[in-house]
DNA sequence: CTTGACATTGGAGTCCGCTCCAATGTTATA
DNA sequence: TATAACATTGGAGCGGACTCCAATGTCAAG
């Protein structure tokens, strides 16, 4: 079955330029109608939600595109490792991001009083600066 | 006691030209000596350091600029409400991430084994295959 | 008084991932 | 056959936050 960009937009939510774009970048191509027109088989269907997936998962296209093994087709390639190792990388990267952003959540909830109360907010500024001078010489060192 | 851009660079870890754009930009603007060269303050470095501590949470600039409560130090103007809203939401947007990110990690855990085993490829292709596709309309629905 | 290290400016370039445009060609329908 | 709704292309623009450059000005040390 042969979708139209249109249709392959259509099925896959994204739009017609960007599909463009991921053809003009080498990174899915479709075949070509004798005018022209592109055509989008089954296979590249389910690399577009595969794609689509994948930065939803806060992979660039730099990174999908290393993930041959996502996309590979052929019988003879073997799968390369690579797909194991950016998505291991990945997901190791994810928690890192997660523990960071429940520090910065317990520094903002400890910086969320001192402007909490717009009246004593004099009476708190010194305590505000030296918490951000604080803090400030926490994240230059890591 | 008064700095060049030389120092409030070291002082702060924001290189010069970021602190050119800063001040062109309307951010953060030192005084200037009569010769024209910029000179920063106490306050000024207090509040460098405080954008550095907010862009380490994660504020865009656009964020940064409207929490004048952080930079405030006229006595008269009393601190808005602004800066206690953007604080919280910005709480709330980085706990609204980290569940996110956690359901993405169960996600790439359960993709792994697809791809973990390179010689039974292509007897997971169907089935990986089969799970982009589900995802994909999970992804789609939110 | 020269040298070198600093400072200034306006403006261009970078990266990423699109997004939009104009000019043009093709196809389906009334 | 006219019209609308598709398709193609190359290339420009965008947003955010810088980053770099060239031309020029200033200043302290030897």
């Amino acid at each position: 079955m042969m979708r139209s960009i249109r249709q392959a937009s259509a099925e896959t939510g994204i739009p017609k330029d960007t599909l463009r774009y991921y053809d003009k970048e080498g990174f899915i191509s479709p075949k070509r109608h004798a005018n022209g027109y592109r055509y989008y088989d089954e296979n590249d269907i389910t690399n577009l939600k595969t794609v689509v997936v994948m930065k939803y998962a806060h992979f660039s296209l730099a990174e999908i595109k290393a993930m041959e093994a996502l996309f590979e087709r052929e019988p003879d390639i073997p799968c390369s490792e690579i797909s194991k190792g950016v998505l291991t990388a990945k997901i190791a990267e994810l928690r890192q991001t997660i523990d960071n952003y429940q520090k910065i959540i317990g520094l903002l909830e400890a910086l969320l009083p001192m402007v909490d109360s717009p009246d004593a907010y004099q009476e708190n500024q010194a305590r505000a600066d030296a918490f951000i001078r604080q803090i400030f010489e926490d994240v230059k060192k890591g």
